[in-house]
DNA sequence: CAGTGGTCTAGACCACCAA
DNA sequence: TGGTGGTCTAGACCACTGA
């Protein structure tokens, strides 16, 4: 393992396990350079992660502050996958596949999906049932020469897990937009709306790979008052 | 000017500008250590930069790509004031000071800003005409001991350029959640919402100093309709 | 295989903060 | 004033890409 990862590690344990408490300085820059037998830069680059994180607050002149923040968070953003939320909020949850097909991109799926025209994509549409309602639907398209051998079982567990872990392919990053839209005849009928809902909230993501490829759009659609999105945001340049 | 962040704007131009055209390379590192003078380091530290504000993908053993993403953006994300978002939209918008007071802070109040028990806070009201309609309502929450000098005319236009540029204080980070509430009396009183609108989309931060000072607290509303949040996210640890 | 970005070293000087 | 983080240098070797 790199350098920079065994620090980052070993600091976001003992912060996570609250052995260095909230409001306290973690070790200096030099303390831990010579604590793990490396340069200052090497230092540098792990705690600048865990600044970005969240999970310091660095101060010129003073030292490294372990900062608040309940690490609950129900974070559409940073690219977690619905499955791998799942895992950290120990959710009774469960998926079903709607629909599991594939379609030839025509110019109107190539303006949505930004794939290319004339290719070929997987349409999934699922459902998710959180503590026993319905209140997620999910569209996904995803490029089929990206994953040629996606089944409908990556898709009732975990898609992601499949890309990365089973494909090694690398998500690089992903441009997302959250919405109210009107609830859509298609969301009375899949989700457990309340009868006067007449909104729902809609986000949607074009995810790349590291080559710029777009490879996957994603429409999730939320029942209102089951959506919550949090983020750590810092106003510096970094 | 620090030398990186010469580097970092001689390619934010050039990107915005179009110079280099998105899915072009930019100069590989050593390249542009030569041309600034300058070690790799440096050059890595505002290539960074870039890549966390999306205008930029590197690829190990090919380069760094300029990739698309229209600048627009409506973020409520990465901190940026109603006003500066105001400034780069242009947006035909005007903003009324409802309510501009000084409050004790009591338990209930200290639970929601977590500001210190005891001392005083600003309280602000204002809202937000865009295109002829009032669609956001903004509250915020200002410790006093950290602005003891902020006015009402300060509020009309922008706080955060009197903080930042009068006051020079540093703001660091915010923790910032979203979600759908329903809309309260006050919400129909001053907005223009859709006679049969139940929610308001609802943005409430808590936002901090260096030092990490709860300063402020915001809680605004939005008309569901009018609300858009766009993000641009990595999936890496950086 | 040449060139790219990723990791790392061992220094240096500076700006800032707290005691 | 001593210790902290912020910036910077001039190297080195490695992993990866594309021709």
């Amino acid at each position: 393992m790199k350098k920079y990862e065994q620090i980052l590690q070993a600091l976001e344990k003992q912060i996570l396990d609250k052995a260095i408490a909230e409001g306290e300085l973690i070790p200096s820059e030099n303390t831990l350079a010579m604590r793990f037998k490396t340069s200052r830069a090497t230092v540098r680059q792990a705690l600048k992660i865990l600044e970005t994180q969240g999970l310091i607050q660095k101060q010129q002149g003073r030292g490294s502050v372990v900062i608040a923040r309940e690490k609950v968070n129900f974070p559409i953003s940073g690219l977690t996958s619905y499955h791998e939320l799942q895992d950290m909020l120990k959710l009774d949850s469960l998926t079903d596949v709607v629909v599991f097909e594939e379609l030839l991109i025509d110019e109107k799926l190539a303006a949505l999906t930004l794939f290319p025209l004339g290719e070929t994509t997987f349409h999934i549409l699922r459902r998710r049932r959180v503590d026993g309602a319905y209140v997620i639907l999910d569209e996904d398209y995803i490029l089929k020469s990206v994953a040629p051998n996606l089944t409908r079982e990556h898709a009732a567990t975990s898609i992601y897990a499949y890309l990365e872990q089973t494909l090694q392919l690398t998500i690089a990053y992903a441009q997302k937009e959250i919405t109210i839209d009107f609830a859509q005849p298609t969301d009375y009928d899949l989700l457990d709306l309340n009868t006067d809902d007449r909104h729902v909230v809609s986000v949607k993501s074009h995810v790349y790979l590291t080559d710029n490829t777009p490879f996957e759009y994603t429409h999730s659609r939320h029942q209102v008052d089951k959506f919550r999105f949090t983020e750590f945001a810092r106003r510096t340049k970094y």
